[in-house]
DNA sequence: TTAGATAGCGCG
DNA sequence: AAAGCGCGCTATCTAA
């Protein structure tokens, strides 16, 4: 309706304002302790998939979308003498995809460090990689996070913005590509029909009612979240195994006094650091991250790891 | 006044 | 009747 009427991007306007001041502006500075630091609570058992949650307040979802949500960011900042340092995991839920499918083109993608958003879009559209324009790749990035979640035609008809034909024939184009991992996402669903469970690439399992129900709407709802459930699953074993060997570290070279971990959103880890000893950490912290599986059991797919540094959270390139 | 449900929206 | 997964928080409304 955003067209209709003068009035829609007003109320669009006033509820980002709104969203921003009521949860984040208003709620957040009360919670603050005697020192200015806000302390979350973690839930470790909250998420189906294996994933924490926080709350109280709920850090994993501070705005940085748009221009005025990146300001709120900016508030979190390090204390003296420390810096913020931001350490992401880049497509860890699409790499693995990859090796969990085994699927041999998107491996390669990987394999040779391609931006995949761009070789996708570049496989899809049949044009060469280097005449992949703007619309092109952020197209080819909602079917590579759509689709592998069970996304049907009309949600990406819906997403794109555009005729359900256009639609269907990306669709068609995406799996005609990936043929290995459609084969695999198809059975998926069949096994976790007969078994009754996702399992994890650590074997972490998850258990479905519906997979078999005679309702379709119920049964087709249960396939799309086995679908996501190892993906998701792995993500969240992998980074918090992460976590893990990353407190291993730190208490090895003794480094409790210069390194915090302060906060985990999915791929993430935010650490505080001691000024000085940034450049060091920040290399040990990736190296561990990248080391959490062997690329001896992922077709050479290999788990990307980058940190960046800054004295406010909003710096923080991600 | 409180508890629960819903709409809407912030994040990955 | 619904058609992408996973969360938590605020505002609003209804029922008790």
């Amino acid at each position: 309706m955003r067209r209709s009427h003068e009035i829609i991007p007003l109320i669009f306007e006033y509820r980002e304002l709104q969203k921003l001041l009521g949860t984040y502006i208003d709620a957040i500075p009360p919670l603050l302790d005697k020192n200015d630091r806000l302390h979350t609570t973690f839930i470790q058992n909250g998420a189906v998939t294996g994933r924490m949650a926080t709350k109280n307040p709920g850090l994993q979802n501070i705005p940085m979308r748009t221009e005025l949500g990146r300001a709120i960011r900016k508030a979190f900042i390090s204390d003296d003498g420390f810096v913020l340092a931001g350490l992401d995991y880049s497509q860890v839920e699409l790499r693995i995809a990859a090796f969990l499918s085994g699927d041999e083109k998107l491996i390669d993608i990987f394999k040779r460090g391609e931006d995949v958003h761009r070789a996708v879009a570049a496989a899809v559209f049949k044009v060469a990689p280097d005449k992949v324009d703007h619309e092109m790749r952020r197209r080819a990035k909602v079917i590579n996070f759509g689709i592998l979640y069970g996304m049907g035609v009309l949600a990406l008809k819906q997403n794109l913005c555009t005729s359900r034909d256009e639609a269907q024939r990306f669709y068609n184009d995406y799996f005609e590509t990936f043929s290995t991992l459609a084969k695999y996402l198809d059975e998926v669903k069949a096994e976790t029909a007969r078994r009754g469970y996702t399992e994890t690439f650590f074997g972490r399992r998850r258990y479905f009612d519906g997979i078999k129900s005679k309702i379709p709407f119920i049964r087709a709802s249960a396939e799309r979240m086995a679908i996501n459930a190892p993906i998701q699953g792995t993500e969240a074993d992998v980074i918090k195994l992460a976590m893990v060997r990353v407190q291993e570290y730190i208490a090895k070279e003794k480094l409790e006094k210069d390194v915090y971990p302060l906060l985990q959103v999915h791929d993430e880890l935010l650490y505080e650091i001691k000024k000085g000893k940034e450049d060091k950490v920040i290399k040990d912290i990736e190296k561990i991250m990248r080391s959490i599986i062997d690329p001896k059991l992922t077709h050479g797919v290999v788990l990307e790891a980058k940190g960046s540094i800054g004295k406010d959270w909003g710096e923080l390139k991600s």
